[in-house]
DNA sequence: AGCACGCCGACT
DNA sequence: GTCGGCGTGCTC
């Protein structure tokens, strides 16, 4: 039987549903390899359709195949690692395969077929324009005097070599060079060339204190076994992590490899970005959002030419084509940044392992604070750990004073300033020193609390506080859909219930009246809306002094200034009582973290904490920066609700313009799911339908329902299956569905 | 999602 | 008789 070759593709317009390889003739003449781009007919009209051709395969019974169109990439743009690695995605994280590789790709790669653009760096090759055996015989009829024609194509005979180069070599002139090129014996190809650049001459360098060291000697172990590991860095702001950092990828590159840096955000560690130039000079790559597009796309293509010994970016660099990865380093490893909230919606962290695998690298996660399942790894030793004490310059932790702000209210004080925080401010004012004050944005919704024992009403099936919803004067569980009215009192203790949800704005007005006349800064999504605004405000804050700054999420990292011997945590209570079963893990840390940011140099910190609830363990945990019984704590109450790292999560989002719609076919989901974990033996928990946290978006209404427990190959199946069924069945008309693994908002 | 095929009502 | 309504079904 005849066999032809054909191309096996992933299509960019097959939606979800419908996504599988979809084969194509290659027509004759067409040079084909995976990992290029084509253009081929898809659907009923044959529309045009963008799609990466995965492999080229013999197929016998091919008649009834249509034909590849057009090629759109002269090379490959990604390797087999990475299409093996797209396939994964499409597995696990419920996209399609070429939303995958969209992810891979720079945003506007264009046709990479010869556009040659002016930015472009071109280099003029010289190289024989004739057979070896036709050269010789030109050679040997050259006179005796043509020396200088002779080293020419002595040296062109052994290979092609750039013109400037090669005069010199030759020491012949140019005019004797154009001669050979007019008599057709040689010719000058015009190359696209990369501009390789130079590790910087003089690097400064490092020594490390006797635990880094520790630290560096044991990573270097691992790295030098050439077989897949993962190792956990702790270690407070100040530590020394990015110096281990540096001595780890001085020692990859040495070895041959490369590295990738992953950071959360890169506004916000311009230090760390500067660093990495200092030590690896042109040889290290920035990823960031403020790239051009076409920046990016050269940056990429550079990259993917071999010139990078380090990439540093944010969540998507994690794809930077690298083919000689020694070891990635994800710093700040619990950031939510890291997890992609629109599709391909992966983690950061699971594509960094898998390539890892792939190339038998280091995964070397840094933290202060690590997520739990990452510490949990680290506990049960299938992670390596390392940890990192001491404080560079041996700072000490701050004196931590805890604000009891029900006191504050009994005694009618309901700013958000507490006296003890006043007192303090005004005890910095006078010493001119600084002061910040750290107020969480995220999750402002209505939680209600005692005013007497600060106490917050729990959902009894999924123990996360429900929250307060004033469009039906209800209490919600954004789990578990459960409901029940507001109470008017205290369950407990009968006290007088408050709710909150207070914003830097109402802060900065109420130390206005405290404090009248004293300049006061204010930072948050509002203030920094353009880009350089918050490294200008942060510069602003440092060179003239100003006395307080209020600020969210942001003001937590990269800053370093010594007069600031101040913190003020206004409403510990919004981190604590979020409906998240991450809320204490984000509590601890941010705590933590912007505590930790209290005094350098000489003069010791001191930190606030205002609170309902002043022996909150968490809070009490964070004042002491004390990981290891934060870690141990929270374990158990994971354990017991079987969430992760006990538990895995997937979960389902539904959309529609009409609420009604959405709550009859949740139902009906919900129902379905039920009976087929029990048909299937899922090791699941369901829960919902619920509404999500923000119910309704441009008039779009969101529920959703989530698996938690054991995701396994059955249960991915299983959901997956779901999802496409649930696409091509009419009765779901008019709603949206898709999945999220490891969701960040649950 | 698109796009075609297909089987019923108001026009030339 | 035929132009076009959008219900149903497929996408190599």
């Amino acid at each position: 039987m005849e066999t032809v070759r054909i191309a096996r593709t992933a299509v960019d317009t097959a939606l979800f549903h419908i996504d599988r390889p979809y084969d194509y003739h290659i027509p004759p003449g067409m040079n084909l390899e995976p990992g290029q781009r084509v253009i081929v007919p898809f659907g009923n009209g044959n529309r045009r359709t963008e799609a990466m051709v995965l492999a080229v395969v013999e197929e016998s019974n091919a008649e009834k195949l249509k034909s590849v169109i057009e090629l759109l990439d002269t090379e490959p743009v990604v390797d087999g690692n990475a299409i093996r690695l797209a396939l994964w995605m499409n597995d696990r994280f419920y996209c399609t395969a070429y939303d995958a590789f969209r992810a891979m790709l720079p945003p506007d790669i264009g046709t990479s077929r010869g556009s040659k653009r002016a930015s472009d760096k071109v280099e003029r090759i010289a190289a024989l324009a004739q057979p070896l055996e036709e050269v010789i015989s030109y050679y040997d009829a050259l006179p005796r005097s043509a020396a200088a024609q002779r080293g020419i194509l002595k040296l062109l005979m052994s290979g092609s070599i750039p013109v400037a180069e090669l005069l010199e070599y030759s020491g012949a002139s140019a005019p004797t060079f154009r001669k050979l090129v007019n008599n057709g014996i040689a010719v000058i190809e015009e190359v696209e060339r990369l501009v390789i650049p130079e590790p910087p001459v003089s690097v400064p360098e490092i020594t490390l204190n006797a635990e880094q060291e520790a630290a560096y000697t044991g990573i270097v172990k691992l790295t030098e076994r050439k077989n897949a590991c993962c190792a956990l860095l702790k270690g407070v702001t100040g530590s020394g992590k990015t110096l281990v950092y540096i001595k780890i990828i001085q020692r990859v590159i040495a070895d041959g490899g490369q590295a990738l840096v992953l950071v959360p955000e890169i506004a916000l560690t311009p230090q760390l970005i500067a660093v990495f130039s200092d030590y690896f000079g042109e040889r290290a790559f920035v990823l960031h959002s403020a790239l051009g597009v076409s920046e990016r796309r050269e940056a990429w293509r550079s990259i993917r030419a071999g010139f990078a010994d380090v990439v540093v970016g944010t969540r998507s660099a994690v794809f930077a084509p690298l083919e000689r990865l020694g070891v990635i380093i994800i710093d700040e490893e619990q950031e939510y940044t890291y997890k992609s909230e629109n599709s391909p919606r992966y983690h950061a962290r699971d594509i960094a392992k898998f390539r890892c695998v792939q190339h038998g690298a280091l995964l070397l996660l840094g933290s202060a604070t690590p997520s739990l399942e990452t510490a949990y790894c680290a506990a049960k030793g299938s992670y390596e750990s390392f940890t990192l004490k001491e404080r560079y310059n041996k700072k000490t932790l701050p004196l931590v004073e805890m604000a009891d702000l029900r006191a504050e209210l009994r005694k009618g004080n309901d700013s958000t300033i507490s006296e003890p925080l006043a007192k303090e401010i005004a005890k910095n004012l006078e010493a001119g020193e600084q002061t910040i004050l750290f107020l969480n944005r995220r999750g402002f919704h209505r939680v209600s609390l005692c005013s007497d024992c600060g106490e917050t009403r729990q959902c009894q099936n999924c123990s996360v506080p429900l929250t307060y919803h004033a469009h039906n004067d209800r209490l919600l569980c954004h789990y578990c859909g459960f409901s029940a009215p507001r109470e008017g009192r205290c369950s407990k203790c009968g006290g007088g219930l408050v709710f909150f949800g207070a914003g830097t704005q109402k802060v900065v007005e109420d130390l206005n009246v405290l404090f009248p006349g004293v300049e006061i800064m204010r930072m948050d999504t509002d203030t920094t809306g353009y880009k350089g605004a918050h490294k200008e405000l942060l510069k602003k804050f440092s060179r003239s002094k100003v006395p307080v700054l209020v600020g969210t999420q942001m003001i937590t990292k990269g800053l370093d200034i010594e007069n600031v011997t101040l913190i003020g945590v206004v409403a510990a209570d919004m981190m604590l009582y979020v409906d998240d079963y991450r809320a204490n893990e984000r509590a601890f840390a941010l705590i933590a973290q912007v505590i930790g940011r209290a005094g350098r140099g000489g003069k010791p910190g001191r930190a606030v904490i205002q609170t309902m609830s002043p022996k909150h363990p968490v809070l009490l945990q964070a004042a002491m920066q004390d990981y290891d019984s934060f870690f141990e704590s929270e374990t158990q109450l994971r354990a017991a609700q079987g969430y992760p790292p006990f538990g895995e999560m997937i979960m389902l989002n539904l959309f529609s313009g009409d609420d009604e719609v959405l709550m009859r076919i949740c139902a009906a989901l919900r129902d379905e799911i039920d009976n087929a974990v029990k048909e299937l033996g899922l090791e699941v928990r369901i829960f919902g339908p619920a509404s999500a946290r923000v119910a309704k978006i441009n008039n779009r209404y969101r529920r959703h329902i989530t698996l938690c427990g054991k995701a396994d190959i059955t249960t991915r199946r299983y959901v997956a299956a779901l999802l496409r069924g649930f696409r091509t069945n009419p009765a779901n008309k008019g709603v949206v569905i898709y999945a999220d693994l490891h969701p960040n908002d649950f």
